[in-house]
DNA sequence: TGTGTAAGTAAGTGACTACTTGCATTTACG
DNA sequence: CGTAAATGCAAGTAGTCACTTACTTACACA
């Protein structure tokens, strides 16, 4: 492994726990098993290091594609309900400390909002396409829709660990109540109900 | 205003802004028009005054309550959604702050899960009781939809300083938004348009 | 073999941190 | 008035922090 990337990535781990005030170079640099100078010869500033430890992690971030015509509605939206929470909870301790200390370090801002703000896009527009072919008997503003399913799951990958009493059970299935509770909000019709199996197979194709 | 009081506010105010690390003892001092000893005086430490002030604060939070039987939800759940959305918006620096501690500071986690289970149990509470008054023609799990009406307000609360665009507008009446499109999902009549054709359509599919 | 680059070692700088000590001052109250 | 508690002031302690300087070592490549 890259000597750099290795301290990209010891930066993140040591963020995540502790924070940016807390991520002191020496646990940086212990972390990658580097010499602490070397962050400052890289890197210029542990400020510096860190931006760029962020950048580098959301660019990797990718999850689950939603097709641009709705097939399968139930199915779509949870396959990507489900990869959107799975995403949120590997990274909920990152995402918690990158919440409290934006107000501190604006620049911050830029990467922590690349993620929802891409998920948001992609949700509202699928929301979209789903109202224009008449898939949902309902009426319903998409942001509001989207709004609300991103929020429960985000507010499911946050607060699950601390308070796991007050988040439906089993953990694994939340995701797709979630969206099942949206789904009968829009009046979309029960896929399970139908045969859909040669939508299925497109839908998996498109999100490929 | 009392001495001790004053340097309670004046840590809570200095965490909301700038976290546990951020706090320092000088800062809160100042903040709170006192000698920096008279803290340690006082309270012994900064992590037990840190910990009083965050008690102080949970003791005195109050929001709407809900009606232990229905009359009318739309109504009673706005009020509440709203009550519930404004309290999360005032705090949410503070919240923000210790949700990004807690890994670091259990201890903290007592403070800052007590307003959301309390919240999760009265919308548990009413929801259910909803149910059983009939008053929802669809079926549902209360603590599903609870998650979801709190995760909307909770992730709108916490967010919607950095991405304003990804939710509804305007922000004054987002909570309702949220309130009316749960309801939606839950089969509940719309108090203010009674007998629409969409209730009709509604039914159809139940007895089909 | 010579040279440039990345990395390590050692030592230190100045600023900040929580917290302490010793002593003077104010305030409350019987 | 007298006393005790609360507060302020000045100084200091031991530690940590980001970051620097000066010098040495390892290695790639021509």
């Amino acid at each position: 492994m890259n000597h750099r990337d290795a301290i990209l990535a010891a930066a993140a781990g040591v963020f995540a726990k502790h924070g940016f005030r807390g991520s002191t170079t020496r646990r940086i640099a212990d972390a990658a098993g580097v010499n602490e100078i070397t962050l400052f010869r890289q890197f210029g500033s542990k400020q510096a290091l860190i931006n760029e430890a962020m950048r580098h992690l959301t660019q990797s971030a990718v999850f689950a594609l939603l097709p641009d015509t709705p097939v399968d509605p139930e199915r779509e939206l949870t396959d990507w309900s489900e990869s959107f929470i799975q995403h949120l909870r590997l990274q909920s301790s990152i995402i918690r400390k990158t919440m409290g200390e934006i107000e501190e370090r604006p620049d911050m801002c830029e990467f922590a909002t690349d993620v929802p703000r891409r998920a948001s896009n992609d949700l509202c527009h699928y929301l979209t396409a789903l109202k224009r072919q008449g898939m949902a008997t309902e009426e319903f503003e998409p942001k509001t829709a989207a709004a609300m399913l991103m929020g429960s799951i985000f507010a499911d990958a946050m607060g699950r660990d601390m308070m796991p009493d007050v988040f439906p059970q089993p953990e694994t299935i939340a995701a797709h109540k979630y969206t099942q509770l949206l789904l009968q909000a829009l009046g979309v019709e029960n896929g399970s109900r139908k045969a859909t199996s040669k939508q299925t197979k497109r839908s998996k194709q498109l999100s490929a």
